[in-house]
DNA sequence: GTCAATTGCCTGCTACCATTAGGTTTTGAC
DNA sequence: GTCAAAACCTAATGGTAGCAGGCAATTGAC
């Protein structure tokens, strides 16, 4: 019998692209087993667990949108760097919704370290550099990015945005001029 | 045999307070029934479905924290207001890490309808008629804030924030008062 | 107080998922 | 060709969701 070929990365790859069509919910070791004419036992060779999986889902998740975003911010400055890594974090969720949701997912510490998460992180101090904040301002500015970029995408996906006026483009275009204000007045205050 | 005197409102409630012990993807119809020491099978006499319990323990925590937002805003005007608002959502999420897990879930569009969450919005209209906005950036107002706050918490809880220098709680202090200085030049730009 | 209707909960069943142990086949290195 | 490692399978356990149908306890009408 012909063999499937699996190894965990193509496996996550295989989750990933599950996630999207069917919601990251639905990413589990027995379906991905049937993708791959195969019976579920067999992913355990190469994945601990189906939390393991889901972990490597994530991984490949936060990889695939660190490239994105550092293409999409390359050779811009200030807003126009800022808006193309919202943009590129909200497009990518609109895209990928399956793939977003697992990129929620909770990674225990040294799996995180270990991420591309600190990628996303030296991203944004380098447009922030272009603000002139201090070192502690420099953090804070991070985290609040991180949390509206994060925040709202998760919002607007959920449809919170969906059932009012104006248009969520509208306002997203709104925020993030307004983020881009409040950096370069941050330490006027 | 006695009874154990199930209704679909008990169920969410003790529902909401399994979150909270054990998380809430371990709101399963299955422990719900051993806590009430009762077969699973007669959960469903009040309640639809596993997907709909867990909708039920999302509404009653939508609620609730509705209440503690109102309570805390009373009497306070913008930024005291704006801190307040921010606060009561963050300190709830703190104390009850497994309430908040079910607040993310996504509801239907006629469940959210019904719930708290319009109570939300208007609670955070009403901070921000302080702030002399137009309509329309209002909406977009009342859309930044509950972005930052909600992907503030989720990071926070996901432990994003908790490798790194300054410390989180100083990092919250400094968003509130930027969001705030924000509202108040925003319609000079 | 008696009886019928309703409600509350149970038994029993089906089906799916995760996971482990141990066996068999395939493949590649030599 | 041999052989060991890797890839995959069979089989079995135990947990969860959910449905159908049944008996019994409670309630309300009289």
């Amino acid at each position: 019998m012909g063999r499937a070929g699996l190894t965990a990365d193509r496996l996550a790859q295989a989750g990933a692209e599950l996630a999207d069509e069917l919601g990251f919910e639905q990413v589990t070791v027995a379906e991905l087993a049937r993708r791959f004419k195969v019976k579920p036992a067999s992913l355990y060779s190469h994945v601990q667990s189906s939390a393991d999986l889901k972990a490597r889902v994530a991984l490949v998740v936060l990889a695939e949108l660190a490239d994105r975003a550092s293409e999409a911010v390359a050779g811009r400055s200030r807003e126009a760097a800022l808006a193309a890594l919202g943009n590129s974090y909200r497009d990518y969720a609109h895209e990928h919704p399956g793939r977003f949701a697992a990129m929620q997912l909770r990674l225990d510490s040294e799996t995180a370290a270990r991420s591309a998460g600190p990628r996303h992180t030296r991203l944004m101090l380098a447009i922030l550099r272009e603000y002139e904040l201090s070192d502690a301002d420099q953090t804070h500015a991070v985290r609040l990015l991180g949390s509206t970029f994060q925040g709202y995408v998760s919002l607007e996906l959920s449809g919170s945005f969906s059932h009012s006026e104006p248009s969520s483009n509208e306002s997203w275009d709104h925020i993030i001029h307004g983020l881009h204000i409040l950096l370069e007045n941050w330490q006027v205050r």
